[in-house]
DNA sequence: TGCACGTTTGCTACCGGTAGCAAAATGTAT
DNA sequence: ATACATTTTGCTACCGGTAGCAAACGTGCA
């Protein structure tokens, strides 16, 4: 059975399909006799307004494209739910796209482009700047932002969490706790607007204690390279010339580290490796892990980026401050 | 400035508009030379096809809604990783839709019908077949899908792992082990048809060895509402009354029972208590928790749900066998 | 009863494509 | 050069709504 249209219902209400469509339009002018008549009318022929018409018509989908390409990180699952339950409260629906090897950037900006996406939110996402000021997909296109990472490009407005500030902190706790021998852990070939994490952390230890921060990559940004890159280092450096401190681009790289650390090389964590994560996953507060670990205000920072996409808010790049969560590993 | 339209690019290339569309139809009947001739004046203005307008004439969005309503299992994010990349690679796009308090499977299933969408996945969701049944949300709307889950209702087809064989298998090889006391942890108010898992369980206990299985709810699917039921279970009975192996109906609630069973109450795992998820999820293969769980062929169903969604394979529901990963918990 | 005014209804034009037929252009055989 | 087949192009009608104007309707008041 075909769906019934606006047109269906009015021959069956006796009306212009006009009338219809205001029966369904809040605010519409209509009688209270002719509206309960088409209503009537349209619960017997199950009529809902198709809304791909309706967008073609008011040129606004109320869709949002969400660009993710890190789905090994566990901390993208509570920040996604949280981001498309906010966007269904205001009636925009999310659009996921996975990018990956086979579905780059400019696949998914360009198919949601063509798909009249009202907002396009790359979440996270490792992107050369070079990819969005080449490819002309500006001009003309849905308003983007980059959500939960940093952003230099002119016209893209980032929503994130202050590098520079959350860094500081962690930073001063592991000082005057007395770890004085930094490392840090960076996820993937990281990519200039990544680097924010890594540049400040060892900006810190120099300026604090003339101190060289030693660096290690992870292949991608989950357990599993964070496990490999620690293996790595451990099995190449004498155990006295070891770091005392490790701290971890994100969780999931933290997760594999620890797991590294005291299962395959019998270390204590803090005692004989301290290790700091960022993200505040889920795991991290379990007492298997206990891992110490910045927390991103996600609720401020979806609700920032709702407000941007709907206008109430200026298109401007935001930072928000996060905490430092403390527990046992560091 | 505004979009280009076909009309637009017709008139910078001297052609009407629908050679225009003909240039950027596939094995659409067009000489090189006026396709060439197109296609430069497109890439001039910059244009590509409107997909809504093109949806709204061929009645097919290329669009699929993924209805997810257990953002706390990080099995999920894996699972939707796969589905996500499996769509695209069809041409297909996810409209993820969270499921909540104030987002019920009717307005999901409206919205997305209303989007003309080519099908909508209930995603492991836990909702009453009345639901479906009564609110003829069926007739006339997009193909509907059961993923990860089972389904008793006529005419959605369930995508799920065989709940019966991966039970049987489980219960086979804890009692091989020698476990004599079974408990089975289940997750939220349990739903009709997510009774699957725990009554295949209690028949195996029952038939095998005649002994009763201890039963325990968690208020939700996850880590804290697994802990909690642990907590109260393990503080409410005697330590010589205690079951020997826990099973859990998910990883999730299995990770939080852990956690509780190790350092709140102090025991091991396994000897004082083994823990048996389900899933797989990606914390159960670390060290710190070695869990043996039970791995559904998430590959297999992905690519199963795509397969009827394109028609290629009969709509009607299929069991996968999954397998029996052991590590150190049982 | 007639007129002015506000409300309700119907209308044309449009959003940007697609389907499929008819006309025009091109190619081939005689 | 002509007849005919084939390819290419342009056309009308349509997908299912929305915007905004114009006509029809109803009511209050002189």
């Amino acid at each position: 059975m075909k769906r019934a249209t606006a047109q269906n219902v009015a021959i069956e209400a006796g009306v212009s399909k006009w009338t219809v469509i205001r029966a369904f339009t809040p605010g519409a002018s209509i009688t209270e006799a002719s509206k309960a008549k088409v209503l009537e009318a349209a619960e017997r022929l199950n009529y809902r307004p198709n809304l791909l018409a309706r967008s073609l018509a008011t040129n606004s989908t109320h869709q949002v494209a969400v660009l993710v390409d890190d789905f090994a990180n566990p901390h993208k699952l509570p920040f996604l739910e949280k981001l498309t339950a906010s966007l269904q409260a205001e009636g925009l629906v999310t659009m996921l796209i996975n990018i990956n090897q086979h579905y780059s950037h400019v696949h998914a900006i360009l198919n949601a482009d063509q798909r009249q996406v009202d907002a396009i939110v790359l979440f996270g996402t490792a992107f050369r700047d070079e990819m969005l000021t080449d490819h002309k997909l500006g001009r003309g296109g849905p308003p983007m932002f980059v959500l939960a990472r940093d952003s230099q490009i002119e016209g893209v407005p980032a929503i994130s969490c202050d590098a520079t500030v959350a860094i500081a902190e962690i930073g001063k706790y592991l000082l005057k706790k007395g770890y004085r021998r930094p490392g840090f852990m960076a996820g993937a070939r990281t990519l200039s607007t990544a680097l924010g994490r890594r540049r400040n952390f060892k900006e810190f230890w120099r300026t604090t204690l003339g101190v060289e921060l030693v660096e290690m990559s992870a292949e991608r940004y989950s357990a599993e390279a964070g496990a490999q890159a620690a293996r790595d280092y451990l099995s190449q450096v004498a155990p006295e010339d070891r770091i005392d401190v490790l701290m971890c681009e994100n969780d999931a790289l933290a997760f594999g580290a620890m797991d590294v650390v005291r299962s395959e090389f019998g270390l204590r964590v803090p005692n004989d490796l301290a290790i700091v994560g960022f993200d505040n996953a889920a795991p991290a507060a379990s007492p298997a892990y206990g891992l110490t670990t910045y927390e991103q205000p996600t609720d401020q920072m979806v609700n920032a980026a709702i407000d941007m996409i709907l206008e109430r808010a200026p298109r401007e790049t935001v930072n928000f401050q996060g905490k430092l969560v403390v527990r046992d590993s560091a």
